[in-house]
DNA sequence: AATCTACGTAAGCAGTCGCTTACACTGACC
DNA sequence: GGTCAGTGTAAGCGACTGCTTACGTAGATT
């Protein structure tokens, strides 16, 4: 769960994950939207977020195609949802107070 | 934001933030809940929770109080669940139907 | 079989992290 | 005024990060 948060922190990474989210697509297809870095730092991204299992591999010949893993996205989205819910009430009470505010 | 996910990601400054989450500490009583670990390790995190507006931060004499900026954490929190919304149907429909096989 | 394409991975590098020890400063207390 | 409690911060350290270049390897193509 921590493998996945700190994977997450990571804009790039949120990129990728954004982008094998709907859709399976190939580590060159991958990359191809990055055009300010290496095709290897993107390998790395995506060995990060196989490890923090936000995304599954399926091989299909030569390639290697990418998809985001639900199961964990959901997994880390409740883990959040905990945390917030775990002080929510005074949270809740003091961020409608600044909503209003910023309203007004 | 990109600041104050990455404050998140570490274990020990989330920790932090539940305590002060509830109720305003002064910076020796929250290191004094961590035996394992300086209170100058603290101090440091305080001060990343601080730049990312995670926490607040109030004079008292000799002492400053801490606690954690409600109006952040709602900005992190939904600029969270924006981004699992952008991925969300497809997410829902996967994550429903490996409930069900837990379930089952 | 030779070559090409698609990909991971090792090595190395500069930068950051989380931590410690040591020090500086500021306000309370005698 | 001198000491003490409360706290940030500088310096330094080993570990890790994100990146590049270079290489290795498996499957497709000829």
């Amino acid at each position: 769960m921590d493998l996945a948060l700190k994977a997450i922190a990571e804009p790039r990474r949120r990129e990728i994950l954004r982008l094998v989210w709907t859709s399976e697509l190939a580590a060159t297809d991958i990359a191809s939207h990055f055009d300010d870095v290496t095709r290897s730092a993107i390998s790395q991204h995506l060995g990060v977020l196989r490890r923090a299992k936000l995304v599954a591999e399926r091989r299909d010949g030569n390639r290697r195609l990418y998809r985001a893993n639900p199961e964990e996205l959901v997994a880390l989205r409740t883990f959040l949802e905990r945390y917030w819910a775990s002080g929510l009430e005074r949270l809740q009470d003091a961020a409608e107070a600044a909503q209003r505010t910023k309203e007004m």
